[in-house]
DNA sequence: TATGAATGAGACTTCATTCAT
DNA sequence: TATGAATGAAGTCTCATTCAT
């Protein structure tokens, strides 16, 4: 789940015997089992407040067990944000200029909701590890993301230019579009508390997806 | 700085001799130095992963000492948090049905974009915090954090009612302007990697409040 | 290489089914193999510094392969042992009473600075084991050895008699002659630093010979 | 015991808060106890071989109380190396070219002896470092440790010809120096082997001490 | 014969906290 | 008020060994 065994960008190799061989059947569904374990322990406890004691019990393994698939704490970190990144970011590089931005950006905000209500823990890894400064995934950043955000910003320029959206910064549009979708991810407990009550899940996104999408295309669209 | 020293909404005693005896000068001046040293780590690191002794360091104190007015790391991560929420409430309670959406929206987003950033490091705990499940703040969200939130949805219900705004969930609309405003503190360095460039500080958030303030008035009102 | 294969004088087991059946070629290969990497290994880092992994690698086998010829970790480092004892006893051996002390005791240090030079790793693990406190050739010394040397010191006790030698205590001369050879290979780092150069190994160890030789055999004949 | 706190020469600090405050009393028995613990098990196990646990008992101390005098396994070694290195050379810096070299080299056998029989667990931490390849001390050797040697070579070639001694290579008149006396060290373990009886302490290395100089001393003088 | 997979025991080290002064 | 000294608990990681094939 969730592994989506995207070429790196960078030659970074998170496993132990980087592919010599092909994995066998139990090797691709122990590393599955700890990436969603870690996941999960990651987004809880951040990287230095989680232990891997706690990984290896949620994936039914010993302690060494785990280390025998993933050689270190940082390593299996590195894997963990490796798979989100390319999820996270897939949607962006749909944008398509032959579409209306009407359509294209609508896309973009509900596939951006989804992913938050699905892997509400993968986003909540990833955001902490950039308020952290991104200790880890900076290189990565400086390189692959900023070279994706470019080319979508380029994009949202020639909407404007065509005058289907007011004249906006593009970065500063993406941007927003990141902090209110992931928003739903990483505050699911806030959301809560403001609300009051737990509510249905399906129901709450769907909810949600609707009032951002009514005042962001509003907000843009002419 | 940044010690509002507001009074607690329940019971929660975060220091050793609570007010007993009013503090010293030299009292007054550590308790400070050690919150402000605790924001910066917490925010780097987390609870877990934060530690005394770099707090300790950073506010030139040996940890025993630390200890002697913070009674323990809980008990100082519990009055960083408090210091904060309030700080990171107020501006919410000054909205005045008085007066029009425009005004009292706009200033909203102005002060909460003020504080993301002079306090960028306050924010990331506090966002940390949240997103972790509030372990520990969750008593207070649920109680006094709702209250406040409802008194001001109940605003901006009068707001649509007159006419002045579209018929928009004010829950939603109060968490997208969290989420938009806390963004730019949480993912100061994500905007860093994104943009490719590291910016004058006050230009980049006047540039920020302007596209925001842009985008989310347009949305909302009528 | 370096396998003597020599009869050992106690009933000492080090291999798992010691000689129930032929070694086949692969077999015999691989034990010289593990021997010769373990030798090195265990010469680096000590019995309890060196790995199975290690030695294994070095090998080129696995771990649980290199397991199934010598049982394990102890039982590879006996073997190791017994296979050095053996080899760098035989030349004490050879001390023959009918001719010179000059002839007899000239040829001793030959020897034993060849093997210092052959076998430079085997001499250190040696040295290591009996620095150690002997915890495990004990035994071996306490009987084997020891029967040894009282031979040879007989032999030296008839040459002092003859009058072909000063008159000096047999035990205390074997030990200097064992000091100073083993040292060449002991102290291989040493010496280059104390020289600071590295030598040409052949012509290094004839000069060590020549002058080893001139002091000794000086110091001891008539 | 043994701490010579020589001025080292390089700047290697292997302390926590190197000097910068006077020790207290405490400390400085302390830390006494533990580099002489240290000696004893670094001596017997190698420095992979020995644990922290071990010293620590040792030193009657818990674990993390050693490691607040030295910040790591290494850091320790690496005092009780330098703690060795300093006494260890002493004698050899004391040879002096105005008296006869009979007096001179005789005196540097007996301190040598002396130092053996004082330090023999020293003494052998010492040859273990060297035989391991100096992974750790190498740089101390092949600056100061080859300096004082090449003066004393000089030492020694003044006396060669002045004619009283024979001509001999004077690195390898002090390799075999060493060789012979730090072997009592060494090797106390095998001596008793094959000597067969443990020998009253004093009684054996003034014995061996008489076998040494008569046979070295015949060996170089005219 | 050979090896991937697995683990209990234990290694080094960190850390919140307490003690004594 | 302040701090040097001390420690139990816990964390990451290593390693000899076994299991299953």
């Amino acid at each position: 789940m969730l592994n989506s065994n995207f070429p790196l960008p960078d030659g970074l190799d998170t496993e132990k015997k980087g592919g010599k061989k092909k994995d066998s059947r139990i090797q691709v569904r122990n590393r599955e089992k700890i990436l969603d374990a870690a996941t999960e322990i990651f987004s809880m406890y951040g990287y230095r407040g989680a232990t891997i004691d706690q990984i290896a019990n949620k994936a039914e393994m010993s302690k060494p067990n785990l280390l025998y698939y993933f050689s270190s704490k940082e390593a299996l970190y590195l894997a963990v944000l490796h798979n989100i990144l390319e999820i996270w970011l897939q949607p962006l590089k749909e944008l398509n200029e032959q579409e209306s931005p009407e359509h294209e950006i609508g896309a973009y905000i509900d596939q951006k909701i989804e992913f938050s209500r699905l892997y509400p823990m993968a986003s909540r890894v990833f955001a902490n590890e950039i308020a952290a400064g991104a200790p880890i995934l900076k290189p990565v950043l400086d390189t692959y993301l900023r070279d994706v955000v470019r080319k979508k910003a380029r994009v949202i320029k020639k909407w404007v230019k065509r005058g289907e959206m007011i004249d906006i910064d593009p970065y500063h549009l993406i941007m927003m579009i990141w902090a209110v979708t992931q928003h739903y991810a990483d505050f699911a407990v806030q959301i809560d508390s403001v609300l009051g009550k737990t509510l249905d899940n399906r129901r709450f996104y769907n909810q949600s997806r609707k009032n951002i999408k009514q005042i962001l295309m509003r907000g843009i669209l002419k």
